[in-house]
RNA sequence: GCCCCGUUCGUCUAGAGGCCUAGGACGCCAGAUUCUCAAUCUGGUAACACGGGUUCGAAUCCCGUACGGGGUGCCA
């Protein structure tokens, strides 16, 4: 009898970015392991000398930390524990549950081809006594007969017949141990008593359970395997061609409460149907045998309404903290010298309203720190060339402009009495000629701020441009 | 091919045999509001894959079919 206090991990292999799938894995986890007083573990899987880069595991961890998924032990790599890998196959051999083959792969596909039927490896070294050698690998003896089964949370009981299963390779020809050997040893060391994962991953669990009884390693832990996120043509979502790498939503300007708040309604709702709430009140209501069995599409437009709910639901002065850095930084289309934080903090409301993402905000208020704005052209042409008596609007409200009193309520009356003199709509045509846009924050207010030479040039302009 | 898993509005989900005339959310459409755009409010659109059982009664249980996905590596 081992501990009774729930442990679960995330186990990534670092081979890229830490990814949308990869993220509600940790999540999940993590909201198990919080809301049962369990230990939440951090392993990283890096096995295959090869394939994985240790540069990358800060690009895993970072993103993880940002999300607010804190870790109690680790991350343990699992590239340091070889010796431990290294004796379980020992005694997989010794125990005849395991031994060395030396067929290449040419050899194991030409004997399948010629076999007919189903590929794999067909165990042609299982009493050839093979010795330690260059290129020879040692395979697992999966039994003939019987059955492999195991009971998952969220799948109930799985069954694998052990005959579907080939002898597959435990550690390849380079001495090093593969995941399957990793895996089974390090959750009976680390006293795992549950492992919750992607489905991608249900398909290895009979191995590492076979590895695992063949050892003599005690009770499996309870498997949980999740349903896969997918893209919009319902495939696995892959780092090569969808828009999934968690560092680059962090970059665009979405919050990490709205983004794991919506990781957690991806296979999982709420029985009360309020999926926008803080964790706190998440890690009370979730369960992970309510976890749903079907792949979940990882929908950007339903991601982007949790963020702009979150970011609206900011105090004014936390957004204008967070929103620093798409502000301040080297991408934003002004000279930094022209930018001014106080005006800023002064319409921050009507921006924060607006946005969608932090990165939006710098849109929103470019015209009041470039020197000439950029002229959206689509815009240009419905408001003032369609626009119905524009040149009389702009003269008008040029003329008024001049010695108007430099208010937000003189400035719309003015404006509005350049439209309704026509009887015409004025707004927008001043609009664009002074923000270079038909869209935006309210006009007047940061017109006020923006001097009255500055207005009038940029009317003066677009006049200009006008027959 | 073989093995495994899945299937409720376009999407994410609620639903544990009668509470379902199938609920919510996103999206979309329409209206209200409005200095534009958003936001907000109101209304609308839209689903139990199909076929057999079991049962007085099935979205819920069983079987089959179809479709989708995952795996089938000396990747994880």
């Amino acid at each position: 009898m081992t501990s009774t206090v729930p442990r679960v991990r995330f186990a990534p292999a670092p081979t890229g970015y830490l990814h949308v799938g990869g993220a509600r894995s940790a999540l999940f986890n993590w909201l198990y392991a919080r809301q049962t007083g369990g230990v939440f573990i951090l392993r990283i899987e890096d096995t295959n000398p090869e394939l994985s880069r240790p540069e990358l595991i800060e690009a895993i961890l970072e993103p993880l930390r940002w999300l607010g998924l804190d870790w109690d032990e680790g991350p343990i790599r699992q590239s340091e524990r070889g010796d431990l890998y290294r004796d379980a196959i020992e005694r997989l051999l010794a125990s005849g549950s395991a031994y060395r083959c030396d067929c290449t792969q040419d050899d194991v596909k030409a004997r399948a081809e010629q076999r007919g039927g189903k590929p794999g490896y067909d165990g042609h070294c299982r009493t050839r006594e093979v010795a330690e050698g260059e290129g020879v690998v040692v395979r697992f003896g999966v039994p003939d007969e019987g059955v492999t089964a195991f009971d998952d949370v969220v799948r109930g009981h799985v069954e694998f017949h052990n005959a579907d299963l080939e002898d597959f390779v435990i550690r390849r020809s380079d001495g090093t141990p593969v995941f399957l050997v990793a895996n089974a040893v390090d959750d009976a060391d680390m006293g795992m008593t549950h492992v919750v994962r992607g489905e991608d991953l249900l398909n290895t669990t009979p191995k590492v359970i076979l590895l695992w009884q063949a050892l003599g390693l005690g009770e499996i832990p309870v498997y949980a395997h999740l349903p896969l996120l997918v893209n919009e043509q319902r495939k696995k979502l892959s780092k090569r061609r969808d828009d999934v790498a968690m560092g680059d939503y962090v970059e665009r300007g979405y919050l990490a409460e709205a983004m794991a708040n919506y990781l957690a309604t991806l296979g999982w709702g709420p029985p009360d149907g309020v999926e926008i709430r803080p964790m706190a009140e998440i890690l009370e209501l979730f369960r992970l045998e309510d976890v749903t069995k079907g792949s979940a599409f990882f929908d950007p437009k339903k991601l982007d309404h949790f963020n702009s709910t979150y970011l609206r639901a900011l105090p004014v002065e936390e957004f204008v903290r967070r929103a620093r850095p798409w502000l301040e930084g080297d991408d934003v289309p002004w000279a930094s010298e022209a930018w001014d934080s106080g005006m800023f903090a002064e319409l921050a409301p009507m921006v924060q309203e607006r946005c969608v993402t932090l990165a939006d905000a710098a849109d929103f208020v470019a015209w009041l720190f470039v020197d000439e704005v950029e002229m959206d052209e689509t815009a240009w042409t419905k408001a003032m060339v369609k626009g119905k008596h524009v040149p009389e609007i702009l003269d008008a409200v040029i003329a008024g402009l001049a010695d108007c009193p430099w208010q937000t309520d003189a400035l719309e009356e003015l404006v509005r009495g350049a439209g309704d003199a026509v009887g015409a709509r004025s707004q927008v045509p001043v609009r664009v000629a002074v923000t270079g846009s038909n869209v935006g924050i309210p006009l007047f207010e940061p017109m006020v701020l923006l001097g009255r030479e500055r207005t009038l040039a940029r009317l003066r302009a677009a006049r200009a441009r006008l027959p």
